[in-house]
DNA sequence: ACTATAATGAGTTTGAGTATCATAAAGTAA
DNA sequence: TTACTTTATGATACTCAAACTCATTATAGT
């Protein structure tokens, strides 16, 4: 029942080395946002520990954020997602029928932020890229686009 | 003072051109749209049109989103901002420094989707890129970085 | 065990946006 | 112009995510 055999890096050791105290709302936190699907809301982590504070909730996954224990993305509408963040670099595709939140990495977007970057003046200090997509499955079930995917997006292009 | 001499397309004529009327606080909300600095709030809008019920600033702003009159681009934190739509399919960045906006294109990016769409399963329906920068005169003032630049941005990648 | 400090939680506040609904324009047609 | 239909508006209340405040509590280190 104890028995955590993971090949995921200790969160709770990261934020001890950074100084951090090991608490009990962090360790529950720790676990929650261990087992939660990715793209859960913060709402999701209060709803499943209610004993803990909601603002203690809030500024945990700031400081995972933070920390880049966890990461960040908006669907569609601007609406917060939260996943645990795996190691390597990468990017997120959301589903704009189901929701569903993926990742996917590629070398090329670095070389595109070098080649960007040689063109503006500034300085590049970090990049956000999210994908919105029809997931496999949203295709299979013949669902059709949602209305409202408003060309800010840049659809189709 | 009636003078409109400008090279923009006529947002109400494209509303009109869908069906949407012309109305006293439409014209005025597209007045201050084209007015304001790229990177205005929704509460910026409504700050300098008192006279105009906030519900109406918050419908017209999604309706000029839907119809690709304006854009939205989040903040670091994910506040949300809103500009004027150039014509072409562009990007934007964000001064982590002092906020400004900026935008960008390159024709790189519509490759990089094609290249990644071929290793994705599902369809890439949409994307959304941000750059989070320190812009020219933020350097030149010689601001260091703000803290709590969290790694899921992906700095200095 | 003691203590300085960091963390917590209850409650309040903010910011962004939505819902409701009675009233007020716009567009259209006679 | 008037009447009529429909769309849009604005006041108000509400929701939701998240930040702030601050008195209380827990933690790590001695």
């Amino acid at each position: 029942m104890t028995t955590v055999l993971s090949s995921r890096p200790d969160i709770m050791a990261i934020l001890e080395d950074r100084g951090y105290r090991s608490t009990v709302p962090r360790r529950a936190i720790v676990r929650v946002v261990e087992e939660m699907q990715e793209g859960f809301t913060a709402e999701d982590v209060v709803r499943r520990l209610p004993t803990i504070g909601r603002a203690t909730v809030f500024r945990t996954l700031k400081l995972f954020l933070e920390t880049g224990i966890i990461c960040r993305l908006n669907l569609l509408d601007g609406a917060p997602r939260y996943m645990l963040s795996r190691v390597e670099h990468h990017h997120h595709t959301v589903c704009v029928r189901c929701g569903k939140v993926g990742e996917f990495r590629a070398a090329t977007v670095e070389r595109l932020m070098r080649i960007i970057g040689a063109d503006l003046s500034g300085e590049i200090v970090g990049h956000r890229i999210e994908l919105y997509v029809v997931c496999e499955q949203c295709i299979e079930s013949g669902a059709s686009l949602p209305q409202n995917l408003h060309s800010s997006l840049h659809l189709h292009s």
